[in-house]
DNA sequence: TACGAGGCTGACAACGTTGTCCAGGCTCTA
DNA sequence: TAGAGCCTGGACAACGTTGTCAGCCTCGTA
């Protein structure tokens, strides 16, 4: 039995059970706990008998080291905090997927959480994750303030936006090229022959739907197409008030005879609205979506790669914590164009 | 400027920068230990002008509590692992959500891990969970040998596995009635007039697939139907390797009028093939897949809800954690058949 | 006025690990 | 054979926090 048996009395509520320590595999194998201690780490300096002895016992005790010590004592915890939007998105698994895998290259573990777009529930997640001391933070923000965050930085904390930047304060920051993508995507449109073309995304307070907005404005300026404030619908994103927006561009006076999606959820709800319409409309969305190959016609996207957006991310993190990294930096990744039909209808009117 | 200022010398790989602690903070307010613990905790037993005295140095250092000493010190985490497939597969993004919401109403945060389908992975990513002596632990098993996790419940790691059962240990599970579904989606087929149905599935090593197959034989076996052997493909999983053997089945000596796959990626490479394919062939999948009502035909599926199986295993962990929990329970969700056209098909000889 | 009760506060040890430093035993050479 | 140098092992403090406990101060009451 451990020596450490005794601990439950006391603490009740703790949850270890009776983890044996090094101290009671010491005792086990008649040796030092310092020289237990060596032969977890792979320390040099221990004889292949002692060392021997020393795993037998932590064999026989089932011993495990107990990494907050560790971490207390050295000051790095090995973990990095990933905050996103939602998990369940199918946006961010590749994301979380990617970071998870640049994290497990450098020995670190992954914590994540979702924010659920608030940006209390972001600053509260952010805080936790600062309280279990990760080294670093990736963050894909919520709210649109983060001096909250400063004193955490100046203590150390790696920090990487991802996706849009952060509000207030000289962070690194990777995102897609959302102007251009979106810009791509309009032109694309108007060189098959559109001029009425439609607009459907979230609020522009929010950092990619603006740039989004901005890339669509500036496509039609560029081929001189005034547009129609009834083509526009923002801040739109739930099914009900998507579907509204799009039958309403369909049908007012000046019906469009194509649309241009902010993201991946409304894309999808547009999708739909279509199919049950008579007349073809033309259709190209921001963010590539599953299936989008086998509908009829085939969905154009502008494909923004999630992946790279992560393992872009947690590089440059890691690169902040080797200290190799200097000023904080915008990165942009370029958006693809994936033509697969809808995009390319002629106009229908 | 803090105390502890000094430490980086000592410690130079240390990241924590020069984080003020307690001890700062108490020096700073002009008060003892303990008093600032005390503030942080909310324990009662501080007057009024000390804890605003506190409050303003915690403002003024920047001071966040370090958690690592809390739980070093406490025994409790407050923090639990998932450890699953691939989180950028579809499937486990709503698990994952779901579990990270019941750990948040518990106050916990959530540590995870992809397995990448490998079982050495799995097992170096559960002992690190364990190192960081996380509360708890959620486990969709790559391997089939969990015998290596016995010390550490033993230790009081409260475990429960998903999707598919633990090896060779007695733990909690919870999965989805994969041979009803299964018996479900052909027993639909056959209803619809088929009797040269195919099926294509993973490693029957796997027990999800195993059970799966199980549920496919038994209905073929209920209807009075033999099976030919060139209808089953088992252990395909490549998107390659499943397009030629449902291209074999289709076309050998006695093609099959209607296939069952057994799960979303293999779902989504049959459809691919019978878009290609003339004549019409039923499909029922295993797993919903998105968009699949608007495809032609919509996909008839045997949906399992992701969500319930991730909420449903968090909540008994955290039942094991109050320890209102007895022996370990298997527990199975049900399935559910959507129809939306695929599955319906007449055979077409 | 003296005394006890109760509210605040702080000193101290402990959580399990690792870095530092020193002791003792060995080998090797002059 | 003595001294230098190396190798192995252990004692000890420290990481930042919390539980225990004892001391002090104030207030109400006899």
């Amino acid at each position: 039995m451990p020596e450490t048996t005794r601990r439950t009395d006391r603490f009740p509520g703790t949850r270890y059970g009776n983890r044996p320590t090094m101290k009671d595999v010491a005792a086990r194998a008649g040796v030092g706990l310092k020289t237990v201690s060596r032969v977890v780490n792979g320390e040099p300096g221990v004889t292949a008998e002692t060392e021997r002895r020393v795993q037998e016992a932590i064999e026989a005790l089932g011993f495990r080291r107990n990494d907050s010590a560790r971490v207390l004592r050295k000051g790095r915890t090995a973990s990095i905090g990933l905050v996103l939007e939602d998990l369940a998105d199918p946006f961010y698994g590749p994301l979380s997927r990617a970071v998870e895998e640049v994290a497990r290259a450098h020995g670190a573990l992954l914590i994540n959480g979702s924010s659920a777009e608030d940006a209390d529930r972001e600053q509260e997640l952010v805080l936790a994750l600062c309280a279990r001391r990760v080294d670093g933070l990736v963050v894909i923000p919520a709210g649109d303030d983060h001096r909250y965050l400063e004193p955490e930085i100046k203590a150390g904390v790696a920090t990487v936006f991802v996706d849009r930047p952060a509000g207030h304060i000289d962070a690194d920051v990777v995102v897609s090229d959302n102007y251009g993508g979106a810009h791509d995507g309009v032109s694309h449109l108007i060189a098959h022959g559109h001029r009425r073309i439609g607009f459907i995304g979230d609020m522009p307070r929010i950092h990619t739907a603006a740039e989004r907005l901005r890339g669509y404005r500036t496509a039609m300026e560029d081929a001189g197409i005034p547009v129609a404030d009834s083509w526009m619908s923002l801040g739109v994103t739930d099914p009900e008030r998507v579907r509204r927006a799009a039958r309403e561009m369909l049908s007012g006076p000046e019906p469009v005879t194509a649309i241009f999606t902010g993201n991946n959820r409304v894309t999808v709800t547009v999708i739909r609205v279509l199919a049950e319409h008579t007349r073809p409309v033309a259709l190209v969305g921001f963010d590539d979506i599953e299936l989008a190959d086998l509908l009829q016609p085939g969905v154009t996207v502008v494909a923004q790669d999630a992946a790279a957006l992560g393992r872009t991310a947690a590089e440059r993190l890691f690169r902040q914590l080797d200290g190799t990294l200097l000023a904080p930096e915008r990165i942009e990744l370029p958006t693809r164009l994936i033509t697969r039909g809808s995009g390319e209808l002629p106009p229908a009117d």
